[in-house]
DNA sequence: GCATTAACACGTA
DNA sequence: TACGTGTTAATGC
């Protein structure tokens, strides 16, 4: 339907159940809530859909307010390669809004999203009148850096069932995206292809994963049961880790 | 041996 | 109907 008209001129005003899944607002002191929630717009991007692009000047603050979204960038070789899922709840760039930067990824839509946007002098403003602001950001900083070094570990593993878990636990991280809950919507496919593996070696992890008790294979998503275990997941009895250092 | 792609039947939204 | 899931068979490293 919108499909030839940009994301950015398909902005329109946050509804009231948006605006409630918006973490960092709770925070704000009335003057700064108004002053943010009168400039902040969502938009509904398509599935594939690009949200912003190596190289475009920052304009927004993002986050996930409904879908998910993957973080990524084009490697030399002509592939992609993806760093993060952005489940619901998840907001980013503000390392590259705090800089007035250009954007470092290709943020794109794995399936139909709502996305929001804060204007990126909003921010500033924001980080130079609120205190709990500025805390949040921090602590969302601070988070992901965890999440990243995560992140390297699970590339050195080998074993598919354990970087399928170390996957699901950052993407039930409830302090980066605590929109998700208990139930992430994502199908075996999207997991595929932010993992790395195919769809059926997924499903046989997953299928694993439930039988541990950690999680419970719903259709179209996945229930958390046990959100340390899948933090922890060692390997099976008898196999060997080949991690390097 | 293990993961991948391709293909299929089946169930659900 | 379109999509997501679970499974099997053939292929490749």
């Amino acid at each position: 339907m919108n499909r030839d008209i940009p994301l950015y001129q398909r902005r329109r005003d946050p509804t009231g159940s948006e605006l409630a899944g918006i973490p960092w607002l709770k925070l704000l002191s009335p003057d700064e809530h108004r002053n943010a929630a009168g400039h902040l717009t969502v938009a509904d991007a398509q599935s594939g859909e690009l949200v912003c692009r190596v190289g475009r000047p920052v304009t927004y603050w993002f986050g996930v307010i409904e879908g998910l979204l993957k973080m990524s960038t084009d490697s030399a070789d002509g592939g992609t390669m993806t760093y993060a899922g952005l489940p619901p709840g998840g907001w980013f760039g503000e390392g590259t809004a705090l800089k007035r930067e250009s954007y470092r990824y290709n943020i794109q839509a794995l399936r139909k999203s709502v996305v929001a946007g804060l204007p990126v002098d909003t921010f500033h403003w924001l980080l130079d009148h609120s205190i709990g602001f500025n805390r949040f950001v921090m602590n969302q900083l601070n988070e992901r850096l965890g999440q990243f070094i995560a992140a390297r570990e699970i590339d050195r593993m080998n074993n598919p069932d354990m970087r399928v878990a170390r996957s699901l636990a950052s993407l039930f991280n409830p302090v980066l995206y605590p929109g998700v809950g208990e139930v992430l919507r994502i199908t075996q496919q999207e997991l595929a292809y932010l993992v790395g593996l195919s769809r059926q070696r997924v499903n046989e992890a997953l299928t694993a994963l439930e039988a541990q008790r950690m999680i419970r294979v719903e259709y179209g998503g996945l229930r958390i049961l046990d959100l340390a275990a899948l933090r922890s997941r060692v390997l099976p009895p008898g196999q060997v880790a080949s991690a390097h250092g």
